[in-house]
RNA sequence: GAGGCUGUAGCUCAAUGGCGGAGCGCCUGACUGUGGAUCAGGAGGUCGUGGGUUCGACCCCCAUCAGCCUCCCCA
């Protein structure tokens, strides 16, 4: 037992307790996804390489993914994200589709990263995207979607928020106090970086990037104007729009959020455990899914959330819930090896029935089985010894009220459906 | 890539420069066809690994590996 070979850092081991956690999960994700009439889809886990130098930095591509050759000798990534197998599955059926288009996806990304509390380098990632609509009543469907999702879970607006903020209304105001074109990307960077930091730390950051000061203390107004949002008619009719859903208490308008992305254009969010800060998802409007894939451009807008910082923070706030991952109800027992046949036959006559139920594999002390049967969780356990194959009939045990009774072998099945099993 | 913390029984973790411990779990028995409780007994350890200091190291020192956490990064 000491040389148990270590499994591989960042990757993930599912317990059947941890199964009943992640199974539902996925149920809300497919729940939600559902009532706003979305339907599932999957790509696959392997792409090549190619697919996402395309789009994403080639750099991060490298560094960050699990890329290696097969015995063909393409290079082969293990996917780090959806949107370009959904650009190219929408590319190739572009013609026949009917827009907009409304899609969502869950299942199992890499990426090589440091794993810590919420992060782990393999992951699963609730993808949801409205393709072709380009309008602004998509971006509020959108979040909308996000803070559904969180209403289901118990989650309430003092306890996660979704921030929202529009690229375009951040690319006028930064011209307004004067920054260029050229230096937009690294004003991003400098953005999404205010609130990592302390205001004094973040003004030293800032400086050394080049800023002027004048510059940077109108960036810093421009940041903290809760009132911005007023001057994008975008965002005032979207959070009309929200507040008309009932959503409007999850969604706050937040200048920082401008997410490290390029491709995003126009409306940007992002979710935070409002205690620990953490983001939960995010996502927002990218222009030109499917160009770079040669489809001809069109918009979307979409989201991601990965399984394991939802779980850190549904576990934080106590709404995880309690399921049991308990594997039958019903447990039979072996008396001897003579009786196992008549046990194991008395088995499967229950499953015929569509009843799941455990056959004790050896003829142990009724002791252990009983014991073995209450571990489990069982509901019931069935004596089968020869008394009972004698006269036709099975012992059935309750074990959650310690009474027992005989049942003739006939109505088996139908006492044990009444139990509810 | 940088920093911090932790490695002792299957699990969770104590303690001490001089006999390796507890709780839980496991096995056996009390109880040969009746579970959860109780009692008694038992198995289980290269104290992460390698080196050093010391009469003597699980403990102190150095190195190394692993895990967790934080920063960086985050398509």
């Amino acid at each position: 037992m000491k040389e148990v070979i270590q499994k591989v850092k960042g990757t993930r081991e599912f317990y059947p307790e941890d199964m009943t956690i992640h199974h539902w999960l996925y149920e809300q994700i497919r729940a939600v996804s559902e009532l706003f009439g979305y339907q599932e889809y999957e790509g696959p886990y392997l792409e090549k390489l190619e697919l996402y130098a395309a789009k994403s930095g080639e750099e991060l591509v490298k560094e960050q993914s699990y890329v290696f050759t097969d015995r063909g000798g393409g290079e082969i990534c293990l996917r780090p994200e959806l949107t370009p197998t959904l650009a190219r599955m929408v590319a190739q059926r572009q013609q026949s589709f009917a827009f907009p288009l409304r899609l969502w996806s869950f299942g199992p990304f890499w990426r090589y990263e440091q794993p810590q509390k919420g992060r782990s380098r393999e992951f699963f990632q609730w993808n949801i995207d409205m393709i072709g609509a380009p309008g602004y009543m998509a971006d509020a469907e959108m979040i909308a979607i996000s803070a559904q999702f969180f209403k289901r879970l118990g989650l309430a607006p003092d306890q996660v928020q979704i921030l929202v903020n529009n690229r375009s209304l951040m690319d006028r105001k930064l011209a307004e106090i004067g920054v260029p074109e050229e230096r937009k990307p690294l004003i991003y960077r400098l953005i999404d970086r205010r609130d990592k930091m302390r205001e004094p730390e973040w003004k030293a950051y800032a400086s050394e990037t080049g800023i002027e000061t004048e510059t940077l203390d109108k960036l810093s107004a421009l940041l903290n104007d809760a009132q911005l949002w007023r001057e994008s008619e975008e965002l005032t009719q979207i959070f009309v729009l929200l507040d008309a859903m009932d959503l409007g208490a999850y969604v706050k308008f937040d200048a920082k959020i401008i997410r490290g992305l390029l491709y995003y254009t126009g409306t940007v969010f992002e979710a935070k455990d409002v205690e620990g800060g953490r983001s939960i998802l995010g996502g927002g409007r990218y222009e030109n899914l499917v160009g770079d894939v040669g489809g001809d451009p069109v918009s979307g807008v979409g989201f991601a959330m990965g399984d394991v910082m939802i779980k850190v923070v549904l576990e934080k706030l106590g709404a995880l819930p309690i399921l049991d991952a308990q594997p039958a109800k019903i447990v039979v027992t072996v008396f001897d090896p003579q009786g196992m046949k008549a046990s194991a036959c008395l088995t499967a006559a229950l499953r015929d029935q569509g009843m799941a139920a455990i056959l004790y594999p050896e003829a142990a002390k009724l002791n252990k089985q009983l014991k073995y049967a209450d571990r489990i969780g069982a509901k019931v356990v069935l004596l089968y010894g020869p008394d009972e194959v004698e006269a036709g009939v099975v012992t059935v045990k309750d074990l959650s009220n310690r009474t027992q009774r005989t049942v003739p072998l006939g109505v088996l099945a139908e006492e044990l459906k009444a139990m509810d099993l």
